[in-house]
DNA sequence: TCTTTGTTTCGTAAATTTACGAAATGAATG
DNA sequence: CATTCATTTCGTAAATTTACGAAACAAAGA
């Protein structure tokens, strides 16, 4: 097996367990919620990182690492567009979370 | 005022905001995800801790903090019933997350 | 090519979270 | 009254998160 070892993990969780802990943590920070309500409710208008940092009291270097944070989750996307970024919610994975938190509090 | 000061302090978030990051941060962990899932599914009959503990690669006392975040949030309650705990989900607060969730993910 | 501009990455510090085992708790039982 | 039982709290260590300013970047304009 090429050095590699197999490693036998024993799964405690499901894949939608999982998938919802990752996205509430990414829900876990006003910031980020607030981002992620000003870009749903600006979905036809510009949405740079520009336009929130003056509403926040951070730095724009923390918003930049709340943004990343986000992006990693899946739940917005930056569209490059120098020296602009424009950030969007990511449909699909948007689409997706509320399925789960849908049918997570509605069973 | 009795030696208190007034500190005026600026809100830049909504209460929403705040109460969406709380609970999405009591949701932010598989364990607490896990236990949500296995109390939302046996209403009807017992959820001791020690019902979970097996199932689950962690200590008691583990549990017990998990358990513990979970009322902090409001998601759950436990029911005295020496020498076990019935814990069960808070329904009114339950049902506050749905609808917060839910106009939240659905705009 | 040197700035400017909007943004990200880096280095780092402080706070919070997660985890454990040991000790404590509180009610029932021998 | 000492023991048992399920559970919580405490003390503590390790990992992660949040934050900042400085430095780096990449494209555009002077």
């Amino acid at each position: 097996m090429n050095g590699m070892e197999v490693v036998k993990k024993e799964k405690y969780y499901t894949d939608n367990q999982e998938r919802m802990a990752k996205l509430a943590k990414a829900l876990s920070n006003p910031v980020r919620v607030y981002i992620l309500d000003f870009l749903a409710n600006n979905l036809d208008r510009c949405c740079y990182s520009g336009d929130m940092v003056d509403d926040l009291p951070i730095a724009r270097s923390t918003l930049s690492e709340h943004l990343k944070e986000l992006k990693k989750a899946g739940l917005i996307q930056g569209e490059i567009n120098p020296p602009y970024i424009k950030y969007c919610i990511n449909q699909a994975n948007w689409d997706e979370a509320k399925v789960l938190f849908g049918s997570f509090f509605n069973r």
